[in-house]
DNA sequence: TATGAATGAGCATTCATTCAT
DNA sequence: AATGAATGAATGCTCATTCAT
């Protein structure tokens, strides 16, 4: 009888140690051996989950693409003033922050690999269609007309979360805030 | 007598091989023999002008830092239409597309390097600062008044540069124009 | 289950490999594709084993310490004569005029290292006693009397061992036997 | 005109400065650029000097053999006492040192290079000759009744002379000067 | 399943040597 | 005579990958 184990929590407990590894030392620095220490397994468990490194990298590229889709849904139908919700998605702990990280990354790759392009083209049109419905429904606009709005306060609110998962001590939360404040402020009240 | 170089552009062409090599490869793919081979050179001339290969990328980034910063002084200083001066900055030819794929690495590596932070905080801080006066010099406010907007113009530009160098056909010229006029139309004719 | 293989053997079998390359070649010509090929492994073999090049000429150097030392206890504690039992310890096949091939190379590295040094003096302090013991049960003399003739007989032997080991043709075992029992008949019959 | 200068002057001049690498660095580490700086000049100088490498290791090997040859020979004709003759050859400063360092390097060569061990015989057989001659004019013995003799002295001197160059502090002078006292009194009056 | 020993291609780097000046 | 820029082969080392157990 075999050791029953579940195959997919494996796969993406090494994958989630491969995104770690990619914050923590930068994707040139990350090894396979050093993946597995971090997963507390051994190479050959590694690969024996993953085709081959580059398999590895993609699976944590793709588990945080879907981790910071997941934080922006939960802050947006929770409750929370749209402030609140932005920086519910923005770096603010250890695990957003890691996932920022190792999103620039997947960005970077996305510019030399067709399909992954496909992959950040799919996210990054979600969440400006995501934005695009809030700020629709706040000022009574159609979808349509709210879309450059959406792009200006994505594009912020992107901008805001390269700086701050680059420079956390540059980037308190204050800082965060008060531009949201700002921007959001310009979008709702100063409509056509 | 030895052969007679010019040191410092002998240094600048490898440097800047090297950013082609990032932009072209990724950091992770750069090699001394990549980077010598694009420079027309051997791996000994690279070691010969470069301590090691960490100050070869060094020097790289340092370079492309420069040139953004040289093409957004020029883009300001000329008499462009604001939204043309902005466009200027982005990534429209090779060479800006270049420059802002290695900027991204720069900023993923200032992540993880103290000095490199510090350049980045200054590089910032200076587009930061250039927008606000700007800015200021169009609406009638105090650069201080200003500052917010800016935040908002600076992080919208920045979103659109990595978006556009990441996925140049996904952003052609119009969408970043589109874009850029809806976000100055806000900030200009919405003042406080 | 991973190779089952004994690590210390391993170990033990390329120190071996490198410390003949070093009698053969000379410790500047010593590679660790030369090793590996004496050991009969690939070079990734070898730095599975060891850290890096350093460590396995350390192991090398305290191997070849170790079998002049057995070499030379052995000779002491079997019954032979005196001049028998230093010329089993001095070069008189390949693997003996090896150790002192790696020996002098071991003692000129112990000049520009502090481990080293201390491994040196030990090393060499217990040869001293070891011959000051048995000059003194010889001879009826207390180990203290007998330390400076062990000096003298400990330095005698020391230099024909490596005039041997360099020179082995203007070295047979006949050259050293006729002055060790010149030198073995002053110090035994012409005590104070 | 060309620059006036003293070839050989200039030979010896970067000659000893290679032997002052191989003395305090090993012979491992000794590159043409060391050897240039040591001797303040550039590595186009040594090689316009020196057909290659190996040629400036060659004389450097030569002139400290010449270097020890005159430094037994002054000992000797001097009207020392043996003690004080012998302890002249053995290290005792910074030069007699670094001369004992690389006759080690130079023996060890020796071993593998036929030229080198002519070289090594004729040089050790002539300190054997002069120390027979010492002996047999002290003791009234013929040169080669004292022939075994004076094995046995050089040989004393040899293993003193490695063993304090490689470990100077171990080997104060009043340890030299001990044993070799004691080394003499044994051959001067104890003699058939 | 899982291990980690073993491989060997590929890397950055060093350095003797060449040569235009 | 002397410089030092440039070369490129060779080295130590890393590491993804394979595979016997």
């Amino acid at each position: 009888m075999p050791k029953i184990v579940d195959h997919d929590q494996r796969r993406s407990t090494i994958a989630s140690a491969a995104a770690e590894a990619i914050a923590a030392d930068g994707i040139e620095a990350v090894t396979m051996k050093g993946i597995a220490e971090r997963a507390g397994v051994t190479t050959g468990a590694v690969t024996h989950y993953f085709a081959d490194k580059d398999a590895v990298l993609l699976e944590a590229l793709l588990l945080v693409d879907a981790s910071m889709q997941r934080r922006l849904d939960e802050a947006l139908t929770r409750g929370h003033s749209p402030t609140d919700a932005l920086l519910a998605a923005l770096p603010h702990d250890a695990e957003s922050r890691r996932d920022w990280c190792v999103w620039r990354v997947f960005s970077d790759r996305a510019s030399r690999s067709d399909a992954l392009r496909q992959q950040y083209r799919s996210s990054t049109e979600g969440w400006l269609r995501a934005a695009s419905e809030s700020l629709a429904g706040r000022s009574g606009r159609s979808v349509d007309q709210a879309r450059l709005d959406a792009e200006v306060v994505v594009g912020t609110v992107d901008a805001i979360g390269d700086a701050a998962s680059i420079d956390p001590d540059g980037w308190p939360v204050e800082r965060q805030r008060r531009i949201l404040d700002h921007l959001l402020a310009r979008f709702e009240w100063c409509g056509p």
